[in-house]
DNA sequence: GTATGCTTCAAACGCTTGTTTGAATCGGGC
DNA sequence: GCCCGATTCAAACAAGCGTTTGAAGCATAC
């Protein structure tokens, strides 16, 4: 009761609460969420450590922020681009290339737009699918529902041969091969990997990288049914 | 200095350490490698505290202990499937079906058969791919860099149409997608996702599993070459 | 029995964590 | 000028962390 986080009408600073944001961001992303002492935050942020509880409630209700401030713009803008696709297609089902593009070019154009979430994002995004916990639960809950509902569905009709859960499986194979490419974008090339790629081939462009997750994507989810 | 983790010869009692080890895993996966207190672990393998820096020097010590007991036999094997296969492919190469084969189902088996690592390794193994930390990428290094090795050299004999660098991002994205299911298998069918899939359709058998898997990837790896 | 070396234990240590406190500071409205 | 609510700050708080300690247990060898 000691602080509301809408305490400021609309015009606020907004100074500190997106300066601890973004430092809680970026190192959430580099060192995982609870590897990171508020103290590092808020030093990195400049502010005090009571910042944080007087903006954000606790150390919870900051993570919960940090994953909203990106999440709801970044899932409205993959729906968006369904939007378009389906319309594009009129009564016909759409590409299945054009619904794994609207489901992968904006995370992959996020992740590496350093005027946006910059490179930071990308391991926040591929941490909410691996860090246990109930928070993040209800945070993908909130987030995820309505966009896996309409991908499965716009997926199914592309793949009319595959049932349900197989489409189920694919979608969640395909998010994991996203999610796995994120986790790797922020970090620089391991030496034990240095044998099988070269250096200038691990990160790419992000066009490179939409274009070669749909294509593999594309592929699986095509693949003949294994449940005959 | 006060302790050694080989002190006893061969036939040592085993049975703290093993249970230490038993409830790490367990609790590792189960709560990530940063939120567990070795009280907890401890407590569960029914020991003192100190037992743990006694047997293993630190908690660092049992994190590359837990991993170390599982990688290197679960490696061992995976690469022994790719003897095989190669061995009766003679001097051919050998199906991308088998070759990924060799790549998925040691896994999946081992996260699976309750009797070895039980449900509790699936965690573990999918968070080694998650967690940020030095620690881990020494652990990685030396469990993975024969492994990655082998099978990029074997999938680029299976798919000679495509470059080094496609290969090697092909099968980062079906490690993504293997590591993901590995994820979600522990956890129970999370209630956002129950209208995309039904609960008995979310926990398959260990072979449905590595089938849907090897179907998937093999045609994701197949895909037409996305740099001309 | 006694001595020896490995193992276990309860207790405490020093440190870091998230959070709270109460005073200091700031900025506009009268 | 003065006041008032919002914000910032240094300092302290209690709880939890990994680790260390020194004594107690417990086999085996003599």
């Amino acid at each position: 009761m000691t602080s509301q986080s809408e305490s400021c009408g609309e015009r606020c600073h907004a100074a500190t609460k997106e300066k601890i944001l973004d430092a809680a961001e970026k190192l959430f992303a580099m060192r995982g969420l609870n590897n990171v002492p508020m103290r590092d935050i808020t030093q990195e942020a400049g502010v005090n450590v009571a910042a944080i509880n007087y903006h954000f409630g606790s150390k919870d209700g900051l993570i919960t922020a940090v994953f909203d401030r990106r999440l709801a713009p970044l899932n409205q803008a993959r729906m968006a681009a369904l939007d378009i696709v389906e319309a594009a297609a009129g009564k016909n089902s759409p590409n299945l290339e054009d619904i794994l593009g609207a489901f992968i070019r904006p995370v992959v154009e996020l992740a590496m737009n350093p005027k946006l979430g910059a490179i930071t994002f990308t391991g926040l995004m591929g941490r909410c699918f691996s860090e246990p916990g109930e928070r993040l639960n209800q945070i993908m809950q909130k987030h995820f529902e309505k966009l896996v509902g309409r991908f499965h569905a716009a997926m199914l009709r592309a793949i009319p041969t595959l049932s349900r859960e197989e489409v189920f499986w694919r979608m969640h194979f395909t998010n994991g091969a996203l999610h796995n490419s994120l986790l790797t974008m922020e970090k620089p090339l391991p030496e034990w990997l240095s044998n099988v790629v070269d250096a200038k081939d691990y990160h790419l462009d992000s066009e490179s990288q939409v274009r070669r997750l749909v294509a593999f994507a594309a592929a699986g989810l095509r693949a003949p049914s294994t449940t005959p």
